[in-house]
DNA sequence: GACATTAGTCGCGGATTGTGAATAATTCGC
DNA sequence: GCGAATTATTCACAATCCGCGACTAATGTC
């Protein structure tokens, strides 16, 4: 407990933590929700794959390290990046003390000039260092957490698409089916889609109409309190 | 991005960063949400005020130094302590390029034998250094945006309460009036509190009944997807 | 043209929920 | 002791929400 006590403007004296910037970046891919994994590169590393990861250096920001690290995997900026959290005290492929994790979206699984990478269903990934493992799986808990508050379903698809696509999007995060008059009826209600004029016709069937994502501002309906999520 | 290129065992080479811990520390106090901040200790700090922080060093975990911080602000643990994010690129009194902050939750606002400290209510907070400001508002909208999936009102009170006191957590955290047959209604269907058969009065009007945190694992009902959050 | 396939909508019945009012149990003033 | 005030708890009704099956629509296949 002496941290406290020093001089807080000591910049010098204590020598400092090794910190990483690890990425979970995330794309549907055949019905499944895959993940970018990359090759160890270190010789003797204990697992094959890694999640894409760089140390950070001092003076600059998290969000630009994650940036790089999402633009150096993918050979592209992801559609969205959002902070998981920070992690520490398990092993980590960099030997870092603490590692600040992101998670990004992206509507296709695409791979850049990369090519010792591949797109891994999330449910079927192969070991990883524990410190990425634990932070695979929060990553996967806050998407699906925040599903409802951030548009995340949207930035897994591309700028316009079918309603049925936006369903199995929100299947693939749910984990289970959805009823298409309710899904329908529900989303209208929010207005936070609005049709092209374009249409897509997918081999058999009827042709789909096309939109895309376009909230418009509407006063907040106070509702009362959902108690669903605390259940033990 | 030469730092996914190096050796990832060297853990010299690079000088590592600087790294804080911070902690809210959260308590109902006189129908307002408080914060415990203390008296800045450097000399020359330019805001007077700071939130609880230490300094990391190599080889301890991020939530451990967390519950060091908060024990020595309060002389007691928090009820619950949960992590918000890492922080940078914003002025920090211990001039950390990192900090990783918390929250925590508490019945009372108590304070241990730490003097320089006070709660202070949070929409009236005193000047912070731009990063903990950031931390603050980031902290109380992880609160208010994870108590439906946490059971974050109940670590606001003691270990038995009346429900009137449960609902003006809930009031105080999402800031505004809510019905009281309805959420009565809800919080029974829910299963989450079971009364005691102690009543308490508190001067004029009829007892209220004490109850308990006390989820009951049920099954969860498979309900459609909710926008209600995503208004542009 | 019959059929399979996919898109999109309708409407019923039951569950959920906002709301005001009724009832219950206590203290305070007189 | 007794009525008014105060706080707790529940009831009941109306409106809304929602799961669900069935229906219509538009295309390709044979």
């Amino acid at each position: 407990m002496r941290e406290r006590s020093s001089p807080p403007s000591s910049r010098s004296g204590t020598a400092g933590v090794a910190l990483s910037v690890d990425v979970v970046l995330l794309a549907p891919l055949q019905r499944q929700l895959s993940i970018l994994l990359v090759r160890a590169r270190a010789p003797r590393a204990r697992e094959r794959w890694e999640l894409p990861w760089a140390s950070a250096q001092r003076g600059q920001a998290l969000d630009q390290i994650a940036h790089r690290v999402a633009a150096q995997a993918l050979g592209r900026a992801p559609a969205w990046l959002e902070q998981v959290g920070a992690f520490s005290a398990k092993r980590h492929p960099s030997e870092s003390d603490v590692s600040v994790a992101f998670y990004g979206l992206l509507a296709e699984a695409v791979t850049g000039a990369e090519p010792r990478s591949a797109w891994i269903p999330a449910d079927d990934l192969p070991a990883l260092a524990p410190r990425q493992g634990d932070i695979v799986r929060a990553a996967l808990r806050q998407v699906r957490e925040r599903m409802d508050q951030a548009p995340i379903a949207f930035h897994l698809l591309p700028p316009t698409f079918t309603l049925t696509q936006l369903q199995e999007v929100y299947e693939l995060l749910l984990g289970r089916r959805l009823h298409k008059a309710s899904f329908r009826r529900a989303l209208h209600a929010a207005w936070l889609v609005e049709p092209t004029d374009e249409w897509r016709s997918e081999g058999r069937g009827r042709p789909a109409q096309l939109f895309r994502y376009a909230p418009r501002k509407r006063r907040s309906v106070h509702r009362g309190v959902r108690f669903e999520g605390l259940a033990g």
